[in-house]
DNA sequence: CGACGGCCTGAGAGGCACCTGAGCGGGTTG
DNA sequence: CAACCCGCTCAGGTGCCTCTCAGGCCGTCG
């Protein structure tokens, strides 16, 4: 189990990685909000603590660009402050949990491996689905190696059922997700752009990978 | 969103329910323990916010119960202690997170949020009876490798009695459950569709696993 | 043994969920 | 400025789902 600590403090910072060290952790260290991340960036630990108050960065920005950056590695976050609206504002930036300082090892300790226990939530840099893949980077489409051209609309819709990998989207949810929780307009849009994908991605190919489930939603299906 | 409030407190429940609500949450209240477990059975709910301190069950052994019946559901876990260990404690039993009263609303309502938006995580929440298994994320039905299709009442209906686990359903519980509160047609509209389903997942593969508890209601036995 | 009540089932009507083609406004591009 | 693309709305069509109804079955009880 790899654990990034991003914290200024000397003392604190080795407090933690010598504790997360006698706990079986891996731990990596980082000083500073630019270095931190960096090594977020990689994407390889299965957590990180980081304190708001850095040099360089800022802890919330350092959270926020990640999760824009479509970094989900479970970021737990450290802070002096103690005002209620911090806590709030830390969650909204995309963290998972939030710890106050002063904090006990044993807190930090059990917050820490209730979210390595929950996990990162898979996010492959492709997407796949069967001979469909999905480049959120290049935002490229291609099946079979024929490459598909997507609008913006299509393309958010299509990655979002292929998020959900498998699982059925309610047009609901499609709404919130892909048109905002502030979408007023009528929601037959979702079916006509289900229609749009079906056009560019099955029907040229002969498949059915996007499938309604009647009184539910959307689901993918690799290859169907 | 529905969200569970299971609070003993009348005023506190009342109070969060409400703000809930003015959110744009769908919100049930349950007053003990015990009601709290089978509400939260259903499964149906975005997240639970559960008192420790209730009469019935304690709200620990709530969260252990559901966790163990492979019920995933974010957990908010509320408390008077404040002890440090008490949220280790809390985290263990398998809550996602863990308030302290007296606490905020706008806190409450953040952490809600976000333990919402990161959703439940993605364990095997498939629901199983003998060689039928019911998957509710990908709304897949099959037994024995055969796919069936089901519709959407089907499917709840279907899913009610399997998280059910074998219990007795009366027929005034499932119009409650699968229909709605406030479902004013005819109560038959039950036997129908129990009939539906051994349609389609009984008769087929020479079983009877919905079975019919005369004046009760109705049962699952595994592979009978 | 007869009557009653709970349960099952087939038929069918109505409605809803979904699909699709047409078309409009706004932005962008040549 | 014209042509085009994109995003969206709208209305019409269709097939499936949901539910009601009525009649028959069967267990239970007097």
């Amino acid at each position: 189990m790899r654990v990034l600590v991003v914290e200024d403090e000397e003392h604190l910072a080795a407090a933690i990685a010598d504790g997360l060290s006698a706990e079986g952790f891996d731990v990596d260290v980082e000083h500073n909000g630019n270095d931190g991340l960096w090594r977020g960036r990689e994407g390889s630990y299965d957590a990180i603590v980081l304190d708001v108050l850095l040099p360089g960065i800022h802890g919330y920005k350092v959270c926020r660009t990640l999760r824009d950056e479509g970094i989900w590695t479970p970021i737990l976050i450290l802070t002096a402050k103690d005002g209620e609206y911090d806590e709030a504002e830390a969650l909204d930036t995309g963290a998972d949990d939030f710890l106050s300082k002063p904090f006990s090892f044993v807190v930090l300790l059990a917050r820490l491996r209730a979210l390595i226990r929950r996990g990162a939530p898979p996010r492959p840099t492709v997407l796949e689905c069967g001979s469909l893949t999905l480049d959120p980077g290049t935002r490229r489409a291609r099946r079979a190696d024929a490459d598909i051209k997507l609008t913006a609309r299509e393309f958010a819709l299509l990655e979002y059922l292929m998020r959900k990998d498998g699982n059925v989207a309610s047009k609901a949810e499609i709404l919130d997700h892909v048109w905002g929780i502030d979408f007023a307009g009528d929601p037959n849009v979702v079916e006509v752009y289900v229609g749009y994908l079906r056009k560019k991605i099955d029907a040229p190919f002969g498949l059915e990978t996007v499938q309604t489930v009647r009184g539910a939603g959307y689901r993918l299906e690799p290859d169907a």
